[in-house]
DNA sequence: TCCCCTAAACATA
DNA sequence: TATGTTTAGGGGA
């Protein structure tokens, strides 16, 4: 429309454009501050010119601005680098500047909302002191921004392309996509050393980055469907450790997280392992955005979902952890029960498998049921929430619970999970968890309703029934 | 009224 | 100092 006109000097895109242009086009779309400043100066010939310090004052300020005010784009924890937060596209699509950015709520409320809890988080990080805000992001940024991956591919859905003159009108649709902004989640990257979805070392690595994409904005997807409360909750809940250990027995770099906050979410998102359909296609580009939408739309998974991304499906013990660690977040177990499981969760090889007889006993139930968020076949599907669960499950019907085989949902490549976690669980639930004060959740493999895992196949099932909500 | 730009105060590392 | 987060004010549609 505009366009005869410019809006602007540089031309009609608005600064979330071209910083949404800037991180597309970025390889591993994700992008430091300095790089997206580097990239205007670069790319816009308006910027190019005002790429010193005198000149270039205000426009990195309004880019920051941007940057801090728009859901679309989350904030990634780059420890590794050492240097400022990766910033990438939300895939959930944060819309672009608009005023609404997260919830399609009225405006009011939602606006309202937000800066109350915002003010909320800061109160508590002034008066926790100056030691910064806890709330926020892991304690270290603060806001929390990240978290969510984001990985830009996928856009398609919010026509983040800078080409859009104003990128106003249109995405509004994501509202539930953004509706959590991964700004707590930034620090997501605690979980590692790395947080950047993509091993900062590796940087280079197409591999991570793509799928830990990937993982992410499917985490992300989950994400959105967590009420804002449990968000909230999250956040809360900083002392977490999640425990996202999982993966770290996956990836080296990934296992020991220390602090761990809200990005709980993000980490999980972010991480590389956590990829659902991890590699299985080189890009989920198109994917995810289908699949999330399908997941949102159907069923939202439930934060713990997030958190079940996290577990590698393919890595019994960390899986096992990983569930482990989520069900505490949601239930309110603190930091401790995650740290324990991690420790335990070591240990997967223990485990004595299953007998094959009731695998394929579980498979069969399996079978029966539907599987609700499973499309993919075995790893994959693990690689949901849903795998979680069944993890859960596993871990309490095999050796422990012969009944519990029951109940198991059927997507999971169960032998997998069963092999590797039983004992583990009986374990963890009889040592560690009881420790734990969350730990009510509903963990029994071997819920009488043989139902109740049923969903669960999926990733919601399970969440749903432990998380507390 | 909404969206965006700009400026600036603050906070944190 | 760089990076982030918020808030506030102004202009255009």
């Amino acid at each position: 429309c505009l366009r005869s006109s410019r809006r602007n000097a540089w031309g009609n895109q608005s600064y979330a454009d071209l910083i949404s242009q800037a991180i597309e086009n970025s390889p591993e779309k994700r992008l430091t501050l300095a790089q997206i400043y580097e990239w205007m100066v670069k790319t816009v010939p308006y910027f190019r010119d005002k790429g010193d310090s005198n000149s270039s004052a205000g426009w990195k300020n309004s880019i920051r601005h941007n940057l801090s005010l728009h859901n679309k784009f989350l904030r990634v924890h780059n420890e590794s680098t050492g240097k400022s937060s990766w910033w990438m596209l939300n895939p959930e699509g944060g819309k672009t500047g608009k005023a609404p950015r997260r919830r399609a709520v009225s405006m009011d409320n939602s606006s309202k909302l937000l800066k109350s809890r915002m003010r909320a988080k800061q109160t508590k990080k002034q008066a926790g002191a100056a030691g910064g805000g806890a709330l926020q992001g892991d304690g270290n940024t603060g806001s929390a921004g990240a978290d969510s991956p984001n990985s830009s591919q996928q856009f398609p859905k919010w026509g983040v392309n800078s080409s859009s003159p104003s990128s106003r009108g249109s995405l509004d649709d994501n509202d539930m996509w953004t509706s959590f902004r991964p700004r707590t989640s930034s620090n997501a990257s605690t979980l590692s050393g790395r947080l950047s979805p993509i091993a900062p070392g590796q940087e280079d690595d197409d591999n991570l980055p793509d799928d830990s994409l990937l993982g992410r904005y499917t985490a992300s997807s989950l994400t959105p469907t967590l009420t804002e409360t449990l968000m909230e909750e999250l956040d809360l809940i900083d002392g977490l450790t999640l425990m996202t250990g999982q993966q770290g027995g996956a990836s080296p770099s990934t296992a020991p997280f220390s602090s761990f906050k809200p990005t709980a979410f993000s980490n999980s998102l972010f991480n590389p392992m956590s990829s659902p359909g991890s590699h299985a296609s080189g890009h989920y580009s198109t994917h995810v955005p289908s699949s999330l939408e399908a997941l949102l739309t159907s069923d939202s998974p439930p934060p713990s979902d997030v958190m079940m991304t996290q577990v590698d499906p393919l890595m019994p013990s960390p899986g096992g952890v990983g569930l482990m660690g989520l069900g505490s977040p949601v239930v309110g177990v603190r930091s401790k029960p995650n740290q324990l499981l991690l420790g335990k969760g070591l240990e997967p090889n223990k485990v004595a498998p299953m007998d094959p007889s009731q695998l394929s006993a579980l498979k069969a139930q399996h079978a029966a049921v539907p599987a609700v968020g499973s499309h993919h076949g075995g790893p994959v599907a693990s690689a949901n929430p849903s795998v979680s669960l069944q993890g859960m499950s596993q871990f309490g019907a095999p050796s422990c619970f012969p009944t519990a085989q029951d109940r198991l949902p059927t997507d999971l490549d169960i032998d997998m999970f069963t092999e590797n976690l039983d004992c583990d669980v009986d374990y963890i639930i009889n040592s560690d968890l009881m420790d734990g004060d969350g730990i009510d959740f509903n963990f029994d493999p071997i819920l009488p309703g043989s139902q109740s895992y049923t969903g669960p196949a999926t990733t919601q099932g399970s969440t749903h029934s432990w998380v507390p909500s």
